[in-house]
DNA sequence: TTGAAAGCGCTACCAG
DNA sequence: CTGGTAGCGCTTTCAA
């Protein structure tokens, strides 16, 4: 198995009669090279379908043209759809991608971490990647441990460093805030539009950052409206369909009344939409429900579901970008916005005469 | 951003007066070094948080302890789940991944892949990665473009390839067919059981060997049982969520008469499920289905999707296991053989019972 | 047990 | 325009 002997620069040399040198003028095409010559060598590099190492070449040049990132798990869509943009970006200007799934708070899969995250960081800097991305994880706790901002502090002392998530003094990375609750606004005023007055929020970890942020901006929606904060109404859990699943359950065994709910994304939306039907409880009929995460299936589910696209892919980009300006020094990182979308579609129903028990 | 100077094993052993080799040997704890020497080495490698350059170690080992993935799509939850196993046990093993997606085929996003598979391959070996793993792609359709095996092989050349797709001949990579039908046969025949006669079989490409040999079990499923194998009921489309949709729309308006269908994977079923509703056709109490290719979701699906566990995450497991062995020169590749699972849910029904217009 | 030195494959600088 | 040479950071002989 591929035990053949790996060409090198001096092999084509020795073969095309010329120095390394040139060979290695002709390979980077920046020096001039007297023509005959060059198209000699550059046949026998055609020959031998010679490539120059990367790894020589980066031990020189300190570049590798590899960026690092570093994600909590690639199975979740909203950050498959933004590497899958990522990668494009990258493999446009010339980088290749170093993809960490540090699993954590991974819930889905019944498996956890064993490697804390800083672990991930000292592989990027060994490795020697140009830069690094790191996407949510324990960044997006709202209490951050020690060693875990040491790790990032360290890690961003080497490398230049661009974090999707919450802002941590004191450490040279660029920050990226993926969210401020304005979609959660919209998405609830929607729905206090639509006639809804008892409106639940479902699913999202507590003290993680994103969910902070939501069910502020839900509660915020309510006082804004003069409604009280029920907390009856809001059921905590994780980011996956089991944990939709069961906190639509706590909250129905805790006979809140409500008509309609925010699911923190299109997981917990569907995982409590599942359970509300093993109830008998109809979406929309009986409740509503926007998704504030929006994956990439809504359009196609049964009733098919409305929620706010916050553009993972545009955000992606957005990052790739910034990471890359960054490496090459140019510019200033500019504070990322825009505005999430709200997708309605069935599963918020329409005005009142959808269900007429409601008042 | 992270301009501060590397540090290099030289300037350990300066401050540490010693020479570099000793430093080289407390990093790498093979050779004996005295104790005070070696204690003082490992204060100063503390101090700085040294840690030696993969780049250069690499330029002598030839081992860069990294690998490489290429898939199509890694918003494609199969290719997902498969990916998050292969890090995990890569991790395991002291590996790091190079992941590529080269959208090949890949309809679901509007965009298409830019660069040809022969250039990630070339990626690899420039990036000197220790072994790759090729995850369908071109190398999944029938007919293989003569470019694309040279490219392969040329790979295979440099280094240990595992392919999961179909066996291409006179070329050294270790290949793992991932699909023998088997669950589509049971699935049909769960079906057939069920009462259903007329069961189609919606989406796949036509000319991707996994579509051709799932396609194969159902008409031999049909012959077996002395069934006519009718044309009207195969509508191929693609493997996305559209495709599901628009395939099922052919067939309807095709007129064609059936009771269930088999659905390449969830995606396609969730599709069509959903260009039944808009018909008004309801699943399962109209129109049973089963999906050939079990993702995450179909658990908290309205109704829940029966489906074939096809084992992404052991497949994973399988592949990178391979190839470690593979680049360790440890024992023969195996032939990988597993069964898939059928997951009966609500989607496909009960037998008659449900719908008496059936006979 | 240790240090000096060669060299991995390549680039970049120098002199010619 | 070209070849020789130093050296990137490290491992690995080889002597001492």
């Amino acid at each position: 198995m591929g035990e053949k002997e790996h060409i090198t620069i001096t092999q084509i040399a020795k073969e095309s009669n010329v120095s390394i040198s040139t060979v290695s003028r002709v390979l980077n095409g920046n020096a001039s090279v007297a023509p005959e010559k060059k198209k000699r060598v550059e046949e026998i590099i055609q020959k031998y379908n010679f490539s120059p190492s990367a790894i020589a070449r980066g031990l020189i040049s300190k570049k590798t043209k590899t960026l690092g990132v570093i994600l909590p798990d690639i199975t979740n869509p909203y950050f498959s759809s933004m590497f899958l943009e990522i990668e494009r970006f990258a493999l446009e200007a010339g980088y290749t991608i170093l993809l960490c799934n540090t699993l954590f708070g991974g819930s889905s899969h019944g498996i956890r971490n064993t490697k804390e995250e800083a672990y991930y960081f000292q592989m990027m800097i060994d490795k020697q990647v140009d830069g690094v991305m790191i996407i949510g994880g324990q960044v997006d706790l709202i209490t951050v441990e020690e060693s875990y901002k040491q790790a990032l502090k360290r890690l961003s002392e080497q490398l230049p460093v661009v974090v999707i998530g919450r802002k941590i003094d004191e450490i040279d990375c660029i920050f990226i805030q993926q969210e401020n609750g304005l979609g959660v606004t919209t998405a609830f005023n929607y729905l206090y539009m639509l006639g809804h007055r008892e409106i639940a929020f479902v699913g999202g970890q507590t003290n993680v950052t994103i969910t902070e942020i939501r069910l502020n901006a839900y509660k915020n929606a309510l006082q804004a409206l003069g409604l009280e904060v029920d907390e009856q109404l809001i059921s905590l859990s994780d980011y996956y369909l089991e944990d939709g699943y069961q906190a639509m359950n706590n909250l129905m065994s805790r006979k809140a009344k409500f008509t309609a709910f925010l699911a923190i994304n299109d997981n917990v939306a569907l995982g409590a939409q599942r359970a509300l039907y093993d109830q008998n409880l109809k979406v929309p009929d009986d409740i509503a429900v926007i998704s504030c995460d929006q994956f990439l299936t809504g359009e196609y589910q049964i009733p098919r579901l409305a929620s706010i696209n916050h553009h993972p892919d545009i955000l992606g980009r957005w990052v790739i970008n910034t990471l890359i300006n960054s490496i090459h020094g140019t510019g200033e990182p500019i504070q990322f916005s825009f505005t999430p979308e709200l997708v309605i579609r069935e599963s918020c129903g329409s005005a009142i005469n959808h269900n007429p028990m409601r008042k």
